[in-house]
DNA sequence: GGGATTTGACCAAA
DNA sequence: TTTGGTCAAATCCC
């Protein structure tokens, strides 16, 4: 068993165990300290399952050290303390270690980092007609012609790269002018604090309310609402067919195609993303709830489960 | 002045 | 050797 594989394992286990933590929360009443405590293991979880998937994808690198120890720390309370993430899924060497915060001057062109290209790595491929916020902060740090191709492809990375170590990237390209088609591949996951965005209705005091949202990992493992009762209207709408959702975008994952799904215009309780190995479904009886989690979410936020 | 963008150079995979 | 991804100085913009 690779030492990827053994750290995957332990995230999973902690991630488990955060989740079991959540669920005892929400079946609570919940107090101003409850938000706080539900909103940092939502921080927690989101993390755990994007640093298993950054592990999994790269599990045949074999070097240990590639991993700060913080990330298999329990104390995850404070995340602005958290050092400069080092975690690479190309195994370049990371430009936020401590003797290159001071960039070497032009003339030390030896000391620059070696740019390995990126293999196969986990990603997400977008199509779409127009250039559109995804909700994050990205930073352009490079345009290529590429070959073959008749636009140049832009680089973008996280903007809180640097303050919050944050790997995520995403390269744009114009496919065609007419119409015009854009091609965005995203790279990493986010574990910047921006993250907490789209899970930020779970917890958030003004949205918060009886009617929970649940959660739903794969076919078996639900969580009930704060009553401690299963939500009937989970049940029902378990059993809504596709065809009153409307596919709104294309994306393949991993070279994987799986389909996203939202309900159609009448039917804002729902919010189902398909994706190759396991459902995540996301519920809520409050219909302004889930609105704003649509219009607020980004698709490929969620995709970091 | 500080953050974002541009762009040529650097580096390693193919 | 070619090509794609990234770096970092120069430049731009608010």
């Amino acid at each position: 068993m690779s030492w990827n594989t053994k750290k995957a394992i332990e995230e999973l286990v902690r991630g488990k165990e955060l989740t079991k933590q959540l669920r005892d929360l929400l079946t609570k009443s919940l107090t101003d300290d409850g938000f706080v405590n539900s909103e940092d293991l939502v921080l927690k979880i989101c993390d755990t399952f994007a640093n298993t998937l950054s592990l999994l994808t790269n599990s045949n690198t074999t070097t240990p050290t590639a991993v700060p120890d913080y990330y298999y720390n329990d104390d995850l309370n404070d995340f602005s303390q958290k050092p400069t993430i080092n975690i690479t899924s190309d195994g370049r060497k990371s430009e936020d270690s401590g003797d290159s915060i001071k960039s070497p001057p032009s003339t030390h062109r030896d000391r620059r980092g070696s740019y390995k290209r990126r293999k196969c790595v986990d990603s997400r491929k977008k199509i779409t007609s127009a250039l559109v916020d995804d909700g994050y902060a990205w930073r352009k740090y490079g345009q290529k012609q590429i070959l073959n191709a008749n636009h140049p492809r832009s680089y973008f990375r996280c903007t809180h790269k640097t303050d919050q170590g944050c790997q995520a990237t995403k390269q744009v390209q114009k496919l065609e002018d007419d119409p015009p088609k854009y091609e965005t591949i995203y790279y990493g996951h986010h574990t910047c604090k921006n993250m907490l965005k789209p899970c930020h209705f779970m917890v958030d005091d003004s949205t918060y309310n009886d009617s929970s949202i649940l959660l739903s990992f794969a076919n078996n493992s639900t969580l009930t609402n704060k009553q401690g009762n299963d939500n009937p209207f989970f049940s029902s709408v378990k059993q809504e067919s596709k065809e009153d959702y409307k596919q709104i975008s294309e994306i393949t994952y991993n070279g994987s195609s799986s389909s996203e799904y939202l309900l159609s215009p009448h039917h804002h309780q729902l919010s189902t993303f398909d994706l190759s190995s396991a459902d995540m479904t996301v519920l809520s009886p409050d219909h302004d709830v889930l609105s704003d989690v649509v219009d607020s979410v980004d698709l490929d936020d969620l995709l970091q489960f």
